[in-house]
DNA sequence: GCACAAGTATACCGATCTGTCTATTATAAC
DNA sequence: GTTATAATAGACAGATCGGTATACTTGTGC
């Protein structure tokens, strides 16, 4: 099996426990039990657990970009484009979305509330997936409303209620968060 | 000394640095060196270290609530009650509410995400304090909008954000998010 | 003043963690 | 076919973890 494969094999299975699990809580031998490699072929692709770690930040970032992005595809209109965001977030909330595993809230959330440090390089790539929500959203609402300061506010408002909902159902456990803020939102774009 | 000091010793202490690190990356040794107390008394307040995370999120519970509590105390209008709110959160964010540790999200969100499983204890309590956060919007709301649709719509709006905020400002490193969040919430109101 | 409860300091236990090392087998390139 | 690379299984090291046990000291109530 070529070595591409076996690198892979090891972030996909690592990233599926640390996020049903949280990192700490996952030991490597655990990740290696999982993926069916051997730990020497583990610190043969990475220098350390931390590095894995990095490697299944970025695995997620680019998964959930990707998933994120072909969902909220259609940007027809305001109206649209915020009704498939939310749908989107609902879908993945309810275990709706495979492609994202059991819903555990949000993976980056969740890692850099283990990191304490502010300049731990695992805390700045969670950052770094943020700041690429941030950019998809600005991207679609960029043709959909021309004054700039319109549109970073419904951006702002978009990211905080996504944020939001996010946590409102992994720790209040409301499942419902999703559709309870999709009408927060359009009532906000109905005034534009 | 008083067993209860010692024993609120270990709690104050745990918890600071709990919020600070992350609870698996605090170990027991870490706690009693910071607390100043002997493994047996700490073995005497507690069954496991288990027991003392629990006591350590029911504190940050009712110190937090309390805070809180305080902070949005003044529900004369809606607009003022927005007003403060927002401004508690921007005072935490920015380090200004020395009774909550150096701002490091929330304590509650941190701490559910390193328990995966859903009927662990642990994640059970995190849970009772949004509830409780969510109670204490509604007692305050209670007064000012009698509509309940509305009232709910709004206690939503409000829980959203909130939580919003806290993780851009924890995640994404954005201080300004509560300021962002209050016209948001403000133009809400403007309608009811 | 005595007895008992509680705290201190520290050694220790078994388990678990990350990471290294050895010895062997499979695979791919040429 | 030979050789180099990579994978395997697993023992092992060194550190740290949660928790227990021992021996001693302090403090409090009657």
């Amino acid at each position: 099996m070529k070595q591409i494969d076996k690198r892979q094999q090891l972030v996909e299975n690592a990233l599926a426990l640390f996020y049903a699990k949280g990192i700490h809580a996952v030991g490597i031998n655990e990740v290696l039990a999982q993926s069916g490699v051997a730990k020497k072929t583990l610190y043969n692709h990475f220098a350390s657990k931390e590095a894995l770690i990095q490697a299944c930040i970025i695995e997620r970032d680019q998964r959930f970009i990707t998933w994120f992005t072909q969902r909220c595809h259609d940007n027809s209109s305001l109206a649209v484009f915020v009704e498939h965001l939310f749908n989107a977030l609902d879908d993945w909330i309810n275990d709706r979305a495979i492609e994202l595993g059991e819903f555990k809230g949000c993976f980056f959330v969740n890692t850099a509330a283990e990191y304490g440090e502010h300049t731990s390089e695992i805390k700045q790539l969670c950052m770094q997936h943020k700041i690429h929500i941030k950019k998809l959203f600005e991207k679609k609402l960029q043709p959909l409303i021309k004054d700039k300061v319109q549109r970073d506010s419904l951006t702002a408002l978009l990211m905080l209620l996504k944020e939001g909902c996010i946590n409102c159902a992994h720790v209040m456990g409301d499942k419902q968060a999703a559709i309870t803020a999709k009408p927060l939102a359009t009532a906000f774009i109905d005034k534009i």
